[in-house]
RNA sequence: CGAGGUGUGGCUCAGUUUGGUAGAGUGCUUGGUUUGGGACCAAGAUGCCGCAGGUUCAAGUCCUGUCACCUCGACCA
């Protein structure tokens, strides 16, 4: 292809809206086009990268055995009735009326057409297991879409459904799936993604990895450790930190503390450290807006997922409000003489506070905390039992290796893989009938990636200032042909000839024979990234060669040209070996 | 939904405080000079100043409303 023919335009200012690197390249580089709030449309050299992604995907897929399906994009409300997540999706699902006034939704993921499309196929226990997948648009209206294609409303994603027989036989190909997951992102060029253990979610179920690509500008925090091979998504990992009891209890002691709400204020009024003091947080149900108190060591965070998979229910944060119903003290609130006589308020503590002493906490009295508070010699009236709400920590111990050597990473989402269970299958009634004959719910895996959002990570974690880097398998190009000074004859018929003998050896080359300055067309190939470029100039032709220089600048060679071609080939080949 | 910000040629932005003929750079068109990292000269085209209403002799600028977008939080591939 030549260039001076691709559309999309190249510029060199970076757009104003553009917080992240990968963002602001695929603009600046003709990738794709903004066309609404997390809406864009592709040009050609980004339509180029994800299908070949998709096809490096679909070969994995195929390989462990999966059959590539099509799901509607529109779909009748009444499947989503079936499995009750037409009620109890929020408003990411788009739902809308046909002409008849039926209801209906776009497919924000199919777990519901999955089974509905092999319910009746999977009757006997001789079919199992099997595996569908589809690579599709999804739309889901996203509070807030952000980073370009990181994250969007419409997006492409590959999702697939596997259906067994028994927890052995889906762990099996879970394990199958997760490996095929990492040559995928092998292929694409990120080995460095990494699989962590997550929060499943909306979609339900238990056992799920995501493969984090880590980058300060990712939107999910991982803690990992540095000294074991642990790592986990924030919402999932487990909050360990060290119980201290001092060897004296000191008496509890009631103090006045004028105007101190805050934790922050109340240590440096004491002089103490946060870490003994106990903090309360206060949350409502989003389903009827019931009062959740949680007590938690006070430097620490509640994480609202843990709260939510406790409370199997929804949650957000609520403000203590003076005078209000809970009858709490804003600002003053402990877990020692708390009224909570009409046992409206669901009051829950965190391990972090078990069998700790001498901590200060509010009195449930304005103006006053106490000092000295023992939690196990305090508060026996009351039946306490202890689980993890906390948001862990840098420096939190390691669930694994037990060492304080958890550090808090950023990252992208770039795929995710769970183990459904019977959820789906149960609601929707899909049974088989085993070899006795008797009825049982398939159990079902769920495996994604974001098509779009892969590319642009690949590009954040591959790119400099000048444009993005992409590796070989999935670039748009392989070979970026440079004709320097191309109203030179020379320049242009060797470059013209060099352009048809790499095409017809089957190399993807963009051809740059536009007769502008080279900073220009260097710029424009900085953009397109494409791995290899080859340079034929007056200079180059003086010493009767071509110059062949990686996008990366790892290598630089000058080859004659009458074996230019067979070097360049052989090149390409190399790189594209690389990554298998 | 909560908090902050921005809407002015394709793009990046100035002009808004203090109302008075719509600006620059870049990109685009034409001609010429250039040619290894976004060159130079000359001539051109391109604007419901987000939208609606109001104040005024006069509104990009002031007032009211509204919409869109961006950033930070709650959701997720």
């Amino acid at each position: 292809m030549k260039l001076d023919k691709l559309i999309g335009e190249r510029f060199k200012e970076r757009p104003s809206e553009c917080v992240i690197d990968s963002h602001a390249l695929m603009l600046r580089g003709g990738y794709m086009k903004y066309v609404g709030n997390g809406i864009f449309s592709s040009y050609t050299p980004l339509k180029k990268i994800t299908k070949k992604i998709e096809q490096i995907i679909r070969e994995e897929m195929d390989k462990i055995d999966g059959q590539e399906v099509m799901f509607p994009v529109v779909l009748p409300a009444s499947l989503w009735q079936e499995s009750g997540r037409y009620e109890s999706v929020g408003n990411e699902l788009v739902r809308f009326f046909d002409r008849n006034k039926n209801p209906h939704v776009l497919g924000m993921t199919h777990e519901e057409a999955a089974v509905q499309l092999v319910r009746e196929y999977g009757q006997t226990y001789a079919k199992y297991p099997f595996m569908i997948y589809q690579i599709q648009t999804k739309f889901r209206d996203e509070p807030r879409p952000r980073g370009g294609l990181i994250r969007v409303r419409e997006f492409t994603m590959k999702d697939a459904y596997s259906f067994h027989t028994s927890k052995e036989d889906l762990d099996q190909y879970f394990e199958r799936c997760y490996k095929a997951y990492e040559r995928i992102f092998s292929r694409v060029g990120i080995p460095e993604t990494i699989a962590v253990t997550a929060d499943s979610g909306m979609m339900g179920g238990k056992l799920s990895y995501e493969f984090i690509i880590l980058t300060p500008v990712g939107e999910d925090s991982i803690a990992i450790c540095e000294s074991c091979d642990y790592n986990a998504n924030m919402e999932a990992a487990e909050s360990i930190v060290e119980n201290i009891r001092d060897n004296i209890s000191e008496i509890l002691t009631l103090e006045s503390t004028p105007n101190i709400k805050t934790i922050e204020d109340l240590c440096e009024f004491l002089n103490i450290k946060p870490e003994k003091t106990c903090k309360a947080v206060m949350y409502q149900r989003n389903s009827d807006d019931s009062y959740v108190l949680v007590f938690i060591r006070g430097d620490l965070d509640v994480n609202e997922t843990k709260l939510a998979n406790y409370l199997k229910c929804d949650v957000h944060p609520a403000l203590i409000e003076e005078e209000s119903e809970t009858g709490l003290h804003a600002g003053y609130t402990g877990p020692y003489n708390l009224d909570n006589a009409n046992g409206k308020i669901t009051v829950l503590f965190d391990k972090s506070l078990e069998n700790t002493n001498n901590l200060a906490t509010g009195a449930n009295k304005s103006e006053y905390h106490y000092t000295g508070l023992d939690i196990s010699r305090d508060l026996k009236n009351i039946n306490i039992e202890y689980y993890d709400f906390a948001k862990i920590i840098t420096g939190g111990i390691c669930p694994k290796c037990k060492k304080p050597l958890i550090k808090i990473s950023k990252g992208i989402e770039v795929g995710h893989i769970f183990q459904l269970g019977t959820k789906y299958t149960e609601v929707m009634g899909m049974q088989y009938l085993d070899s006795d004959g008797q009825p049982h719910y398939p159990i079902m895996g769920c495996y994604g990636i974001g098509i779009g959002r892969l590319a642009a990570s690949v590009c954040e974690a591959h790119h400099d200032d000048y444009g993005p880097v992409w590796p070989m398998p999935i670039a748009p190009w392989q070979v970026h042909l440079c004709a320097v000074r191309s109203d030179d004859e020379q320049v242009k018929n060797t470059a013209d000839k060099l352009y048809s003998e790499l095409m017809s050896n089957g190399i993807e080359v963009i051809y740059d024979d536009r007769n502008v300055s080279a900073g220009v067309m260097f710029s424009d190939a900085d953009l397109l990234g494409v791995p290899l470029r080859v340079i034929i100039s007056p200079r180059n032709i003086k010493e009767n060669c071509c110059e062949i220089i990686s996008r990366d600048k790892s290598f630089s060679v000058k080859e004659p040209i009458e074996s230019g071609r067979d070097k360049i080939i052989e090149i390409v080949r190399e790189m594209l070996n690389n990554f298998n």
